[in-house]
RNA sequence: GGCGGUGUAGCUCAGUGGUAGAGCAAACGGCUCAUAAUCGUUGUGUCGUCGGUUCGAAUCCGGCCACCGCUACCA
């Protein structure tokens, strides 16, 4: 039976390239998962975009001398084309700034605000004088109260470890320009987390199967919830559709708000450019389909805390009761498959230290597959993982290249040899039924690993059949049966069988490298469907166009189970579909990303 | 400070009560179809530390040590 799939996949801040950390906890296993159901069979719908507002874009601009809008449309194409190259299967990747987002946005809004769930509050915070703005707590520096060191942030003073409120810093200075900040009161709206506490606990207390560390950072999130602001006095942002703040340019959606909200406006952007315009209710109103949220672990709390209590707000399920808005119930997240961090030599990602690792140079120097394979098998699915050139050399040469590789080199090199095409089959021994039996209940190991999002567990699974082939082949020899034809292409025929089934359960992993296996094999056509970059225009705001990411994933051929090989295709020696890496690079590193010592 | 995580063979890790595992690395041997590839054999560990529960603990409980993450105006 076919089930309805969400991948709802975290939006990258539009402030640059994705470097590989990025990609490691979201991008990569959210499309393992997905193109694994779509193989199964199910129905996928994989959703994302660049996050485009927000101060910090602001701030990155006004350095560049660029207006916010040319800033996200130079990254937000950036940032899809490193998506597009690493081969993530979007049925939609957009952006925030679109007019079908703010529309969406507005009424998720609206319904919040006559459900009662929003409510306004007057507080102080800095504002630039100069410009009006909010001024974030982590944009003032000054001098620390409590130990006394400069260069103490308004959120935390790096010295001494605390928290602080920027009001009290002795001395504040804006990062940004260097002002003296001003301490106005100002009037906001808050969404009230506190009226979401019944509601939210016991909806946790229901959930099952998630991972424990979400569940219990989520449940002591809930003991202790306090109203959060979910306006900025900003103009880059969403504007808010209320009598008397429409008009204020300096007052916007906050950007969390706007941004979570985005895995449903680009449901909604999907169906609008499907041609069926209710599609998404598949998705968002039927209680059986499944919503699967990918992020990192620094993002739990929004969609663990903050975007289910959206959700039962809009819906009207909160603590104080409501109706639900035009959209009908939406689906709370079934699932929140957060990732740990991928670290550099031992510490985070830093652009600043030149430790980092853009996906668009790793892309040119080795392709999307080895990034993939490395990452779904020992990226940071449970625990933060170091990152290391030996480290990945020592995966891709010895486990991706040499044995699968060039299993697939081996195999269709013997078949093309002796015979030229895939060979009859006459009585199979033992040896073969074993193997090819193993092949087809690996099927259900991988599938099953997959389903609960443990890749590293899968990718080994699957590797497992590859060493088995490969340990049938020596066992086997079908090379010293020049006078038994009829046992050799047995042999051959079984070996084929299995590298193309092992292809089949690297397909999630590894579909570019598949689709080459699957032609290499003798098949024609899409094995596995590649998203493309698509120039569309604004379906709401006139004059306006955008890159955006999607693909026709349903005429891909690949599918989750053991296909017979077909006798008589005509084979020819194989191109390797993977070159070894240089030993050198675990020493070195790339020229791009050299190793400090 | 609070909450949480991690600490198992040289390396990367799996293993939630019943005689310590995998892959890689190392050593030796086989094979030579294949990208010097592949197959087989072999070793290795006070499972961070101290104590407790138990017939029995890497596995449960408590103390300690080391490293790390989060701590909400960060998007």
């Amino acid at each position: 039976m076919s089930t309805s799939v969400l991948t709802a996949v975290a939006w990258p801040y539009t402030n640059g390239p994705r470097h590989i950390g990025h990609v490691s906890g979201i991008g990569v296993p959210s499309d393992v998962f997905s193109r694994y159901h779509r193989m199964v069979g199910n129905k996928v719908l994989m959703v994302s975009g660049s996050d485009e507002h927000g101060t910090p874009i602001q701030v990155q601009a006004e350095k560049e001398g660029v207006s916010p809008r040319e800033l996200v449309d130079r990254y937000h194409r950036v940032i899809a084309e490193d998506m597009r190259g690493l081969g993530v299967s979007y049925d939609l990747y957009t952006r925030t700034t679109t007019g079908n987002h703010y529309g969406v946005v507005q009424q998720i809004f609206l319904t919040l605000y006559r459900n009662g769930y929003i409510v306004p509050k007057t507080t102080t915070g800095a504002v630039s004088p100069s410009t009006g703005r909010t001024l974030p707590d982590r944009y003032v520096e000054g001098t620390c109260p409590i130990c006394g060191s400069d260069g103490a942030r308004g959120d935390q003073c790096d010295s001494c470890g605390n928290q602080l409120d920027a009001a009290d810093l002795k001395n504040p200075v804006s990062r940004i320009n260097g002002e003296i900040p001003e301490f106005v009161s100002t009037e906001h709206l808050f969404l009230d987390l506190p009226a979401f506490t019944d509601s939210l606990g016991s909806w946790l207390s229901t959930r099952t199967g998630w991972r424990s560390n979400v569940l219990n950072f989520t449940r002591n999130l809930v003991e202790d919830m306090r109203p959060r602001p979910i306006t900025r006095d900003l103009d880059w942002g969403v504007p808010v559709p209320l009598e008397g703040w429409d008009k204020q340019s300096m007052k916007r959606l906050y950007v969390w708000f706007d941004a979570v909200i985005g895995y449903f406006s680009a449901s909604v952007e999907w169906a609008r450019r499907s041609g069926d315009p209710d599609a998404w209710r598949a998705w968002w109103n039927d209680p059986a389909a499944q919503s699967v949220y990918f992020m990192g672990k620094d993002n739990i709390t929004f969609h663990a805390q903050i975007w289910p209590s959206l959700l039962m707000g809009h819906n009207g399920q909160g603590d104080l009761g409501g109706t639900p808005g035009p959209y009908g119930e939406l689906n709370l997240p079934a699932e929140i498959a957060s990732s740990e961090f991928l670290t550099m030599s031992g510490s985070k990602f830093s652009t600043s230290r030149g430790t980092v690792i853009y996906v668009n140079d790793f892309l040119r120097e080795f392709g999307p597959d080895m990034l993939r394979y490395f990452i779904s098998a020992a990226g940071p699915e449970t625990q933060d993982v170091d990152f290391t050139w030996d480290e990945f050399v020592r995966r891709i040469n010895f486990e991706l290249v040499n044995e699968w590789g060039n299993l697939v080199n081996r195999a269709i090199s013997l078949a093309a040899k002796n015979v030229g095409a895939v060979p009859v089959p006459r009585a199979p021994e033992a040896a073969d039924e074993e193997l090819k039996k193993s092949a087809r209940a690996a099927f259900d190991t991988v599938g099953t690993h997959l389903r609960h999002s443990r890749f590293r567990a899968a990718s080994q699974e699957a590797m497992r059949v590859v060493s088995a082939a490969n340990k049938y082949l020596s066992e086997q020899e079908p090379w010293k049966r020049k006078d038994d034809p009829d046992r050799r292409d047995t042999i051959l025929h079984t070996a084929l069988q299995v590298v193309s089934d092992a292809n089949t359960l690297l397909t999630p992993f590894l579909p570019h490298a598949a689709q080459q296996v699957h032609e290499l094999l003798g098949g024609t056509g899409v094995w596995a469907a590649q998203p493309e970059m698509r120039e569309v225009s604004d379906l709401d705001v006139a004059d306006r166009s955008y890159p955006i990411l999607t693909g026709e994933y349903t005429r891909e051929q690949a599918s989750w189970e053991s296909k017979p090989i077909e006798v008589g295709r005509p084979l020819s020696k194989p191109k390797p579909i993977f070159a070894k890496l240089d030993p050198k690079l675990a020493e070195t590193g790339p020229d791009w990303a050299p190793i400090r010592h």
